[in-house]
DNA sequence: CCGAGTGTGAACGCAATGTGAACCAGCGGC
DNA sequence: GCCGCTGGTTCACATTGCGTTCACACTCGG
């Protein structure tokens, strides 16, 4: 089995006792950079993130592991019990977290829960909306069965969109989940990559992706049981 | 907001009060059936099952939960450490657990967490008055579950008037607020959307939006109705 | 019965979006 | 190196949605 990703370096030494009790494998980096030197490891199960002594060190390395180009599922977070209120789940930073004090059960029952869910090993990561299908794993898309080919950028819009049914994102929003942070482009450009991908999805599912004037772009249909 | 579904009948008091401490509402449910005979009520947006004292139950009702027509998403499980080890994660029964001695903070944070991860409008971005609701990240409009196609201007007018139900806006408040500070345009712009609204709100909710002679507009009732 | 205040229908004009095409940077193959 | 190809970005123009305004009808209060 492949070992977990474990930040920082050195976690603490319940977390550290907790893993090797529930029999988990795991290596420490205390950097972001360390992400893309070990990255060739391919198959990583997942990471374990602790942000109590350094809580904006944990996001910033939550945010690395989002961004990857494997993105490393799954992520969870190990936070103080004061943190909690402050946790902010917009940004969709890890898929699960852990309360100090660390119980080794719990922190083994929420791996199990997590590994299961995101279903390492047994089925390929999918993304799934109706008719519409995303393979994570080997970047192929598919609608009522018949394939689409989609350039990378219009993949990892669609992927995006799909992943929030029935939200509303700005153009700026979309530029700056989708493409990056630090991207500074025109607005348009989301324009026109939208129009492409319900060029591609074809007319009968064109209205997957609706316009909503003055604000942005949403996929889906009204997921209006409010 | 709709009240999250609460098993067992009556849930332990520490569940109780951390619900009512963060502010969500609840039913509470003793049998299985009592789901189907509250179904009617769609938009449930998840449930909590407690499984402490009566492990079986719990888990026979998270699978009526999963079964039901409309899936009762998120649904969370609240366990005791000892039953940990023997939770079953392959009947994927629940989307995530909470551990006893129950900490408000963390049962906050992980429904926050779940009606984020679910895509379920969390809290704060829902805007309702009686039959009306506002779902601020899908911008989308629903009265009497019958959804309201609104422009932009339109949304964001309700949306303020919504927000602050009983109290009388002039329309110099209405469009520096609503239209922004340095709107310079004609007052009467405001009767128009006003108008429009109403018309789209239909005949037997038009009235929602009161006109004060001499004064300005008001949503919804009179705070001191006599 | 008058006048201020408001409702209503229609028309105008702009800004937001759709659309076609050009541009450019990267990349692999002869 | 030169070439064509692919894909992302940008530009120019067409289109349309909708916010605004106006003119007129109606209503309420004094």
């Amino acid at each position: 089995m492949e070992p977990l990703l474990v930040y920082p370096d050195p976690p603490p030494p319940v977390l550290a006792q907790g893993l090797d009790l529930a029999g988990y494998p795991w290596t420490a980096v205390g950097t972001e950079p360390d992400i893309e030197r070990l990255e060739p490891v391919d198959g990583w199960p997942g990471a374990v993130v602790v942000g109590v002594m350094d809580p904006d060190g944990a996001l910033a390395m939550c945010r690395a592991l989002r961004k990857g180009d494997i993105p490393l599922e799954p992520v969870l977070l190990v936070v103080a019990a004061e943190q909690l209120p402050d946790l902010d789940m917009r940004e969709d930073l890890f898929d699960d977290f852990c309360v100090l004090p660390l119980q080794p059960t719990e922190l083994d029952a929420r791996l199990r829960h997590l590994f299961h869910k995101t279903g390492r090993g047994a089925r390929p990561e999918l993304v799934e909306y109706g008719d519409l299908a995303l393979n994570l794993e080997t970047y192929q898309a598919a609608i009522s069965g018949r394939p689409l080919d989609l350039t990378y950028m219009e993949y990892e819009l669609l992927k995006f969109l799909a992943s929030h049914p029935g939200k509303v994102f700005t153009r700026e929003t979309l530029l700056s989940r989708v493409w990056g942070y630090e991207y500074y482009g025109g607005a348009r450009t989301v324009d026109v990559h939208i129009r492409r991908l319900r060029a591609k999805l074809g007319e009968e599912h064109a209205g997957l992706i609706q316009t909503v004037r003055s604000v942005g772009y949403r996929f889906g249909q009204s997921r209006w049981t409010p």
